[in-house]
DNA sequence: AATGAATGAGGTTTCATTCAT
DNA sequence: TATGAATGAAACCTCATTCAT
């Protein structure tokens, strides 16, 4: 097995470091080497081409994420409380490592449409996981009974990533991590006003 | 001014089906103009590169959008009724233009950073529009007067952005339309559950 | 006869300022007939093609200067201060010609070969007045008896244009009126040393 | 070092003929590959870019040239002899080399002035050697005290390279390596006559 | 396992020239 | 005569991938 040689997450974080450095359409295959310290060649006894290199990347690390955030939320606790931990954590993930945010949040989405769809392949287990809470939340009463799981989903996510695509964009000048709280409430109560404030 | 010409919408329409049909990298200026039913090089009489194409396709179909969408929230109404035609204008533009749709939620998204941050630009007019929303909205008392504009904003286009994203890489198999009602009951109350189904 | 209609001189004037200007590579046709204050579809009233342009510009500038210099060596005198009128005569053109000096110093050599081929059928009747000028020196005795007119020629004519290329490359900072005496010296008496200076 | 590869004056030789046989406008990099037996792409391996390869091309031959000249005039010998020698050497290099006395005298000249500027500061070399031998003939009283060295030069180095074009154009009718020594008579003693056949 | 020199396909843009008005 | 919008051919360079060592 490949992943288990050391030089296969060796060049998985050059990669990142490259990309997030130079830009996804200046992370040449021959960069990307120099940073892992190989030769361009060795790139290719341990991936097939470039895009499995970050499609491999994406999964290398969104996947120990996901199965993170999903051990997190399989103990005790409220739908919401769930919810908050689960962006606590993505925004952390973020804010810990500011490569990796550059390259997920505005990098990695100028590739293909095809290497997109399997990222959004990879993704699909952290809409599963933001299911999981949603349906919870609906079971104990937490959440609205009518609530559209789909569309819930929906908004979770699109309002995470835009939140920290905003982030990064502004150069990371403010705490993501203080986010969390905030965003937390708002997917929870939404916009609307209710005579109390919580 | 070049705008008035018909050749100039002629060869952005033509742009919008040739990267729409081709995918971002390989709508090749040749292949645009032959869209286009035009030469080559009378793309250069009407586009500084093939980059002002896309910047000025997404000016003028965005552009206007965003005007028309200003216009439409000028008048009375509640802040949460501006919202949902809003949502329905924003979802009703990509129902009607098959073409349009893939453009800007995937082929578009794969253009480098640069024409990024320059159709970013273009979006700051609607992110304007929306927080002139939720201003009036808090104002009126509609809104939770805690509401953080920046943070509502952000769920507000990265839910809408999200709902249109996911159908189109659903092969837009269901009714967009359709969401707008439900995408904006959720954004006004959130998923949580106050045992009033409204 | 085209010639004589007011427009060709102003095309080929347009012509020298444009290339003067812009360099040769630089000055399409569009430059030119905007310096010519006509419409680029005019040009190709007066003239075949850009090419054209050149080497009439080549003979209408060069062949006035040769029948010049013709005229000026017809008359009695010696040889030798035929020479020195023929250098004075060619310094003072381009002298007081600070666009056309440019032009045919530095811009027309990166003609191609074919239009230079032709430009120098123009300039065999200069190199004619040149011979014509070494003959009568050899007749008169004034000129060595066994002197090889050809490589005379391409002496006087080598020097007179590596003189005038480098005071041209040099940005024209000297007075190169006064080079003509001591070039004409040079010419005349070789760098060798006989005991007098004359 | 890549100059020091064989490859890279195999990319250079190549270039030569390229350019003499095609013309400098019809010698495109896929000409110059293919002469060269190599693959497009690595003629950039060697060389930054087109320009690059002229530069190159003009550098290691006419640079070779010039130090050949310069340690061959180092020695003792009047300073006519030495001026002598260096012509032979001059015609001889070219006379040696049919390609490079078209690539040289004609072709290069139509390169654009950029890379012509850099041409030339090459040519300094040369005629930095000329100087030499002017000034040192100068101070022997071989050649007359009051001589402006930089016009010396420029008849030197403008006879030189006219003789030397005017072969070229003529199609190396003749042999130029025997106009050496009359071009070197005719220099020392210029077109006068003084009674005295030397 | 590792290297890195070599490969070669593919696209944007310029500009001389035409021709309908 | 004069216009100027439209044409379309043509080339430099990059970079993912291979393979002999």
């Amino acid at each position: 097995m490949k992943k288990n040689k050391p030089k296969y997450m060796q060049i998985i974080d050059a990669a990142v470091i490259a990309i997030a450095e130079n830009g996804y359409h200046q992370a040449q295959v021959s960069k990307i080497a120099k940073q892992a310290g190989v030769a361009d060649g060795t790139i290719y006894l341990y991936f097939k081409n470039k895009e499995d290199i970050l499609i491999s990347l994406f999964e290398e690390k969104m996947g120990n994420f996901i199965e993170k955030i999903d051990q997190m939320i399989a103990g005790k606790g409220t739908a919401a409380s769930k919810l908050l931990k689960m962006i606590e954590a993505h925004f952390s993930l973020l804010y810990e490592d500011h490569h990796l945010a550059i390259v997920t949040q505005l990098e990695l989405r100028q590739s293909n449409k095809d290497l997109r769809h399997r990222i959004n392949n990879v993704l699909k287990g952290y809409l599963q996981v933001i299911d999981k809470i949603i349906i919870e939340g609906i079971e104990t009463g937490e959440f609205s009974p009518d609530l559209d799981v789909r569309l819930a989903r929906q908004m979770i996510f699109g309002t995470i990533d835009e939140a920290a695509t905003s982030w990064v964009m502004n150069e990371e000048k403010y705490n993501l991590l203080k986010l969390a709280s905030p965003v937390h409430h708002l997917l929870i109560n939404g916009c609307g006003f209710r005579g109390v404030v919580e």
